[in-house]
DNA sequence: CGGCAGATACGCT
DNA sequence: GCGTATCTGCCGT
């Protein structure tokens, strides 16, 4: 599948097949490269999405063309980080949770002051200091560098699983966050 | 390991 | 003002 086929579709349809591609990131001549393992998808008729109260100063990329960054800054001190999808004009987006670290661990260490493997991406803002994303990369175009999706072959149905999402109040009843089954950098199981 | 408080800036009401 | 798509350290079991 293409990353275009992907990311045209819904944010409820693409979260769980954005499991198991590759998020590279270019550092200075360091690579790191993650898998994703978790995922969460917000749409703009989903209370809990940013998008919900429609476009806005900060929300506006998440109505922009999709395959971009959707950067936002919260408690005062952390980036999470979201993949936008769909058509211009619809804002809905997918949110990465957790990954797999594959490459440059000692670097992402380095950004996450030295914390254990199992401690350096497995939470949509440790993710991001890991991977040194901040609001910089808001609107970033995920096919150039430095930071590129690489879409893998869809992960086999029973690797998946379906739970209710993390953190937000209203909307919290949809099971709308995507895991990967057993993996140890799945931030809540 | 589970629960809880604190950190701390900003968008939105 | 208030709530936030979170994380960390500290406490007790």
């Amino acid at each position: 599948m293409t990353a275009e086929t992907l990311l045209d579709g819904s944010a409820l349809s693409a979260a769980p097949r954005l499991l198991g591609c590759l998020l590279e990131r270019d550092l200075g001549g360091t690579k790191l490269i993650g898998r994703i393992v978790e995922t969460e998808a917000y749409d703009q008729e989903d209370v809990a999405s940013h998008s919900y109260r429609g476009e806005t100063e900060r929300t506006k990329v998440m109505f922009g063309p999709p395959g971009h960054l959707y950067v936002y800054f919260t408690y005062g001190m952390h980036y999470c980080a979201n993949i936008v999808v769909g058509p211009r004009g619809h804002g809905a987006a997918v949110l990465i949770r957790a990954l797999e670290p594959l490459e440059g661990i000692p670097l992402m260490q380095a950004y996450r002051h030295g914390r254990s493997v199992e401690e350096l991406t497995n939470g949509p803002a440790k993710f991001t200091q890991a991977f040194n994303i901040t609001s910089e990369l808001n609107g970033h175009n995920l096919k150039i560098s430095p930071l590129t999706l690489r879409v893998q072959p869809a992960l086999p149905a029973n690797e998946v699983v379906r739970a209710t999402r993390i953190g937000i109040s209203r909307g919290r009843e949809l099971p709308w966050r995507f895991y990967v089954r057993g993996n140890p950098h799945v931030s809540v199981k």
